[in-house]
RNA sequence: GGCCACGUGGCGGAGUGGUUACGCAACGGUCUGCAAAACCGUGUACUCCGGUUCAAUUCCGGACGUGGCCUCCA
């Protein structure tokens, strides 16, 4: 069966054709690393996980290469190490917050059940690749120096007559329409309204670097460049997959495009972009003013990151999704209730299920995915190990160990205010009345013990001995 | 203002031009001193208004709502 993907370019799902099916190549745009990053940022992490380990089930572990970056220079990382290590010089600083906050990402991460990707470059490790497709986008024509910038000009794209693509073809907007709306307050140096910063001028103590294109004065890369000279670097002038949210789709995609196939003289630079949708949190957009800036570390404290992980994938991954406690509950749920099944049965034994690959190789559904886990679920709770083995394999495939996701043991943790002696006290008295059939008292405590949020349940052990275990609402 | 996405039962969330998604919750039953768990069973949906069609939740148009991009934010 073939794996299908929806492409952004194209406006349609697709086949997916390798151009080398011995190296598949996915690129996807990683965090910036000056703060802790939020569940939003989660996403594009766990969803492209999900298409890595679909892609190396289906092309072999040794045959799919994984990138991703790390943006370790960046305004905002420049502002946050002023702010935090004031009495540092400013590239040491930068230097701290940049190391801190790629461990803090790995952790969150390592934590959600993402694959490290094959390779993580780093911005400020290709420098040199950046001034190499600077170089050769001054000498094409495409752009031009002006007060020790160096800027792209779109309009010497599409005046281009080529087969290089449309300016705006992406995201899907006319550049007469972006001249025409374009902000009064453009920058004097730039030529047209529409042009943007492939390189610019660094100011004394910010980070820099030899300039390209004959600039004497030291300087350091735009926003876009990073991401063409990585993939350069790593998955050549044409790949198969690139990935991110869909904000970045304009401009951030949208320059790289024209960048990378100005500079290469390609027609496409990936053949596959994916998109994944918005998320909010509770209704609300997510912001710092709101209050309602979630952090992944946050999150993590309270819950595993397997039932993190399992709620972002309950919805499918271009659909907006409104993150909420409740939908936590219930994938924390749903784990629990795999684990119980699976708790005897080893992933050895079991077989990736067709269904959900086949709802995955549908342009990742992972929900479809999700309700054939559960009907596995249905199968194995009814005394099929193999089904239960399947399960468990599959679980596997899509990342889920389910280890540690009971959801007594998570709730337990959440309630530091539970005192298990009392309970086990309440539990001992209310064994005694039941012994003399003092069934008014025997209920008094468990109403008592309810009113706490604790549930008791009476059952046998294995010699048919009466016994009482309890569990938090 | 321009471009775009989304709007499904109590909740989450797939999908489809005419036939049960799935899960959680709810309800009924078995079991239990009473419960809980488990097992069995049951119900309710496609924002609104037009159009196309034998037939629309599904296609087209419009309205309303939510969100995204156009401001180096995943």
């Amino acid at each position: 069966m073939e794996l299908r993907l929806y492409d952004t370019l194209s406006r349609e799902k697709r086949a997916f054709v390798p151009l080398d099916a011995k190296n598949v190549r996915m690129y996807v745009c990683g965090p910036t690393v000056y703060d802790f990053a939020h569940i939003g940022n989660a996403r594009p992490v766990i969803v492209f996980d999900v298409l890595f380990r679909l892609l190396r089930h289906i092309y072999g572990e040794a045959h799919v290469t994984y990138v991703r970056n790390i943006t370790d220079v960046d305004d905002k990382i420049n502002d946050r190490a002023a702010r935090d290590f004031p009495g540092l010089p400013l590239n040491e600083a930068i230097r701290k917050v940049t190391e801190l906050t790629g461990k803090q990402f790995h952790a969150d991460v390592d934590a959600l059940g993402c694959l490290r990707p094959s390779v993580e470059p780093r911005a400020t490790e290709h420098i040199g690749e950046m001034r190499e497709i600077i170089e050769r986008l001054v000498k094409g024509g495409f752009a031009y120096v002006a007060e020790d910038h160096v800027l792209f000009s779109p309009q010497a794209m599409n005046a281009a007559n080529s087969l290089l693509p449309e300016y705006g073809a992406l995201s899907n907007r006319s550049l007469d329409e972006m001249i025409a709306g374009a902000r009064v307050d453009v920058a004097p140096y730039k030529k047209g309204n529409t042009d943007f910063v492939l390189w610019k001028p660094s100011k004394s103590g910010e980070p820099s670097w030899p300039s390209p294109a004959g600039i004497t004065a030291p300087g350091r890369p735009g926003w876009h460049i990073e991401c063409s000279a990585m993939a350069w670097k790593h998955l050549g002038e044409h790949f198969d997959i690139h990935g991110g949210g869909i904000d970045l789709v304009f401009p951030h995609h949208e320059n790289e495009v024209a960048q990378t196939c100005c500079a290469f003289h390609q027609q496409r630079m990936a053949n596959y972009w994916m998109h994944n949708g918005f998320l909010q949190v509770e209704g609300e957009k997510m912001s710092k003013s709101l209050g309602n800036f979630t952090t992944i570390r946050d999150l993590l404290s309270d819950w595993p990151g397997e039932v993190l992980r399992f709620q972002m994938l309950m919805t499918h991954y271009r659909s907006p999704i409104d993150w909420t406690r409740h939908a936590t509950e219930q994938a924390s749920i749903a784990l629990d209730g795999f684990q119980q099944i699976t708790a005897t049965a080893s992933p050895e034994h079991g077989n990736v299920s067709d269904e959900v690959l086949g709802a995955l190789r549908d342009d990742l559904n992972t929900s479809q995915a999700i309700a054939s886990l559960h009907q596995l679920a249905s199968r194995a709770r009814s005394g099929k190990y193999q089904a239960a083995a399947d399960l468990r394999a599959t679980c596997e495939l899509l990342g889920f160990g389910l280890k540690d996701v009971r959801l007594q043991d998570i709730l337990r943790r959440q309630r530091s205010d539970i005192d298990e002696a009392q309970i086990n006290a309440l539990i001992a008295e209310r064994a005694a009345a039941r012994a003399r059939k003092d069934f008014k008292e025997s209920d008094r405590i468990r109403d008592e013990l309810a009113a706490k949020g604790v549930v008791i349940k009476d059952g046998r052990d294995a010699d048919g001995k009466p016994v009482t275990t309890w569990e938090l609402a």
